[in-house]
DNA sequence: CGGATTTGACCTGCGC
DNA sequence: GCGCAGGTCAAATCCG
């Protein structure tokens, strides 16, 4: 939508890399504290003084973070509270770190990655292709990535997407294979990453990378409150169509939350772990109470280049 | 039967 | 240049 063709989505593989993690920093929390958390770091970022908590996590496969972070990453991390949960399964703890991609990559709608995702498939594929114009096509463009750590029995959360699992691999210094998943919009092209931390087995990374193009699908009430009360949020941020990311996040953080309030409930069906709330009042309103009148969560956590302004 | 998942092969980027 | 690891594809298989 922005600029398709921006001369800038050359130069991005050795961004990406840096993005991937070394810099990125995780924290994982009682998700109770996590809105308020969140709110509080929305207006007052500043106060990072925590940004070594001691139990931030990191990557598995040797993605350490260090002090220095690039320019080109933005870490958003969660003051901590030292009310985390110690109930394994009411642990439910989440951070949520955004990877932006290299150069201002605007992560825009599905017109921006549909060429991105085609170019990176026919260069991978694509035998029909020459190899120079492989080269040249395979080009790849990375997406804005966020990276949830959840502290989940169940390895693929419910996020009201539906996704296509379409690959799995195994992770080097990681006992657990990583899952590759896209999502059914054929128009999206988001894909997202699900992991199990190989230091802690109980905490989930989910890394998701795009932005939908659609609205969500797997909230058929409830949770998509955020999408249903744009009084929650700027106007900005239910601007059109392209996407709600916002409301994505929110709803995730919200899963965790109620998640984490009825934790008996999902360890025993894991299928429905993370579904929506029967009662309006009590998820959602939590989640339209943190939302901050301005930026909100999407300024804290969605940078600049991923909104759809 | 259609859609989702599994899984081995292939491609690419990066470090040595 | 080579090998390794991550990421993706697509045929085979599974499941509702």
């Amino acid at each position: 939508m922005n600029d398709p063709e921006n001369p800038d989505l050359t130069n991005h593989d050795s961004s990406w890399t840096q993005l991937t993690a070394p810099d990125s920093h995780f924290f994982h929390r009682d998700t109770s504290d996590i809105f308020s958390d969140f709110v509080g770091n929305l207006h007052a970022s500043s106060q990072s003084d925590h940004h070594h908590h001691p139990h931030s996590l990191r990557f598995g496969t040797g993605l350490t973070p260090t002090s220095g972070v690039p320019s080109s990453v933005t870490t958003t991390t969660l003051p901590s509270t030292p009310s985390s949960s110690s109930s394994p399964a009411a642990a439910l703890s989440v951070a949520v770190t955004e990877v932006s991609t290299s150069n201002d990559l605007p992560a825009t709608s599905s017109s921006t990655e549909d060429p991105t995702e085609n170019s990176t498939a026919s260069a991978a594929k694509a035998p029909e292709t020459p190899k120079n114009e492989k080269k040249k096509a395979q080009k790849r463009i990375r997406q804005p990535r966020f990276a949830f750590m959840t502290k989940s029995d169940v390895d693929h959360l419910e996020d009201g997407y539906r996704w296509r699992k379409y690959g799995q691999k195994a992770v080097k210094n990681s006992p657990f294979p990583r899952s590759y998943f896209r999502c059914t919009n054929s128009r999206c092209t988001v894909k997202k990453r699900v992991e199990r931390s190989s230091e802690d087995p109980s905490i989930v990374i989910t890394t998701y990378e795009g932005q939908h193009c659609h609205q969500t699908t797997g909230f058929p009430r409830g949770g998509i409150l955020t999408a249903h009360d744009p009084s929650n949020f700027t106007s900005h941020h239910l601007l059109p169509p392209p996407l709600p990311d916002p409301y994505y996040y929110q709803e995730l953080l919200y899963q965790l939350h109620r998640d984490n309030t009825s934790t008996y409930q999902k360890k025993r069906d894991n299928t429905s772990s993370l579904r929506l709330p029967q009662s309006t009042t009590e998820g959602p309103a939590a989640v339209s109470s943190i939302n901050p009148p301005e930026e909100g969560l999407l300024g804290d956590i969605v940078p600049q280049t991923m909104r759809n302004t």
